[in-house]
DNA sequence: AGAATGTTCTTAATCTGTTAACAATTGGCA
DNA sequence: TGCCAATTGTTAACAGATTAAGAACATTCT
């Protein structure tokens, strides 16, 4: 018999982690951190961005993204720029050195992504990619 | 069109956070963390529980609760006591005050509960609840 | 008994999460 | 024009995540 004792967020917070143990080795075998290697997705996805909508894009908070970007600039993947129009805004950029980066891991990225799918099943990947969409759409 | 841009670890991430929305409020006007939260509830369900099977529960890492159980003792919800069989072991279990709590505010969570299960709907969250624990199973 | 090994918990170091407060800049509006 | 409000990004202070290393106790094995 199963047991429901978890509450949601507890679930969500179990599922991640066990879905993150497929990357984690290889992020580790690049020094790379969970929260930098979402913001390298990102950039990678969309491009130039600023501050704030990169933050938006990885769930990650202003002040925790600050020093995150101050690390990352430090080991050379990404770079930043003040934008022309609106002297307050940051605009963040991928290095050639990141680029570099994800050409060489992504066989492995993919390959892990590729064992995780066939392990959990394509259909109901979908079907949990779907609830998970609905739920974030909440508003309390 | 639906776009499926993130992650299934991030989509996890917004979809936990999400839900959490749910709760935080009462968790803030309790000046209690998600973390002391989630100690709290699983002492709460299982009685006395040593630190390890604790953190097992709450998906907390050792070091991270050993720094929870000092503030939580500190601020009267638990108390600790060494086991008798085993010197090494921590026995941890909750205080009155902690009771209390658990009284207080059990109509606000149920509340909140049901206004997340309203809004999402009773048959997705299970369906949903399915998919994480079978999720929850893998192993690389 | 005594050494080797394993388990439980803690400490240390670094990175990230969270809230509040702040500096700099921009836009609206009297 | 000048003041006020809103926005962007940062710093500060504390809580928690992660990895490695260590201390204390328990078990095993000879």
């Amino acid at each position: 018999m199963r047991k429901f004792n978890d509450s949601l967020p507890l679930q969500l917070l179990k599922a991640r982690e066990a879905s993150m143990q497929f990357f984690r080795p290889l992020l580790q075998e690049n020094s790379i951190t969970e929260q930098q290697w979402r913001v390298l997705r990102a950039l990678k996805a969309y491009g130039e961005l600023e501050s704030k909508q990169l933050a938006e894009h990885c769930c990650i908070l202003s002040p925790s993204l600050t020093g995150i970007i101050k690390r990352l600039e430090q080991q050379g993947y990404i770079k930043r720029r003040k934008s022309e129009e609106d002297q307050r805004r940051t605009l963040i950029s991928l290095t050639e050195q990141a680029l570099d980066l994800f050409e060489r891991i992504s066989p492995d990225v993919d390959a892990r992504y590729k064992a995780f799918t066939d392990q959990f099943g394509e259909e109901k990947l979908l079907q949990l990619a779907e609830l998970l969409h609905d739920l974030t759409e909440l508003k309390p």
